[in-house]
DNA sequence: CATATATTGATAGTAATACTATTAATTTTG
DNA sequence: CAAAATTAATAGTATTACTATCAATATATG
């Protein structure tokens, strides 16, 4: 819970966008319908012009929010990743016994969301669907070292870090915790999205669940006698 | 050696291309100056206009080889992955131990090309670049279920599936042997790129390489009895 | 409540992208 | 060497990804 309290409103680097789409109703709109928007189209045909009309308004009001529909992905798949973290600080916080809190911690970053919490305007089970069809998109760029470095992907680095920290507790030994631990996190978003277009690539479909999966990848690999 | 002989020369689905690149000139020369002006430039970035300008031919020319980059992508990609098909059948064929072989196999699609075969018009040490960097971006994409109808992905899922066999082979029981193979095929490239930009998030370095990692992370989980 | 200030909308404009079409020049092949 | 195929050159269109300017409207403060 060390640093989780100041990030409740979802702390998002603020050289991600020009002016904070929280602190107005037009900056809401435009995360509430670009949610949406993605989703149906797609990022690749998304555009800022086409999102102004589904909402009403001017493309170059959205420009003053955004520079440009890149860093608009950067903003929701942070605030995604940073809604993930609450999840798992909250749920994981009260358990002692190392492995049921890992246990407990795979499940929560490699379950599909299913409820949209509805009180706020953006919709977290769509949220999670454009993660898995985009996220990639955000870091696999010639500028990514540039952004990494501004730190855009802050949150997702600490969140890996701390499923690293739990793997790391329930075997000191283990060698790869941070790959496991981004392994993991990454492969949960391929399995399902491979679920959904390459069933042929996956053992995962409606009863055997990326969680399940990995629940028993990750667990056969630590305190195991194999393990050197 | 199955269905490998025909692909010697990687038999590519021919609807990914609208005139055969190996069948002339301009078209080898294409292929070669896409994968260089990709990799200095990045995907996203690359243009037909912009490869024309480099190899001195002009724009149209270009389109008469291929409808868009996105097919470009998709033919240089196939083309690593059936050349990596072809090592991998090749060199594990006449391994009869399957455990020794299943090593082997993960050891091919998990290092990182080191040496061009310079004969051929490919670079395949950038080509290799390349598929870390891009291969995403072919698949998540809203026209993914009808191109891979078209069979556009065959060669990957092939590739899979072979690794899915040789993980059957070493142990029968184990239940989730084909999301284990795309979990070491994509998540190789993973790894490799986390390595190049976000070593925070990675055990991969100069001396744990990704084949250690993954040759750890499927053995632990096979013939193990913790696996129920 | 009036006015200054900030925000948004409307319109226009630019350079680049992602193509298609046409015709001319060149190369290949029978 | 002539016919056929390929490539190059040029032009043109619609869309994208912005930037700039100014007017309209909402909001904040004194």
């Amino acid at each position: 819970m060390k640093y989780i309290l100041q990030d409740l409103k979802v702390n998002i680097n603020n050289n991600i966008y020009l002016k904070d789409p929280e602190s107005s109703t037009l900056g809401k709109k435009i995360i509430e319908f670009s949610i949406l928007l993605i989703d149906e189209i797609g990022f690749d045909s998304f555009t800022f012009k086409k999102l102004g009309e589904k909402i009403g308004s001017n493309e170059s009001s959205i420009y003053r929010y955004f520079e440009n529909k890149h860093k608009l992905l950067l903003y929701l798949t942070s605030w995604y990743w940073g809604w993930l973290e609450y999840q798992l600080v909250f749920t994981t916080n009260s358990i002692s016994d190392s492995k049921e809190k890992l246990n407990k911690a795979i499940e929560i970053i490699t379950r599909a969301t299913k409820e949209d919490s509805s009180f706020s305007h953006i919709n977290e089970v769509l949220l999670n669907k454009i993660v898995i069809n985009e996220y990639s998109k955000s870091y696999l760029t010639k500028e990514v070292d540039n952004e990494n470095k501004e730190g855009y992907f802050s949150i997702y680095k600490r969140l890996v870090n701390r499923i690293k920290d739990m793997i790391t507790e329930v075997d000191s030994d283990y060698k790869y915790p941070t790959s496991l631990a981004s392994t993991v996190t990454e492969g949960s978003l391929h399995q399902h999205f491979l679920k959904d277009h390459f069933s042929s690539l996956t053992d995962c479909d409606e009863k055997i669940t990326p969680t399940t999966y990995f629940i028993n990848l990750v667990f056969n690999s630590l305190n195991n006698q194999k393990n050197d």
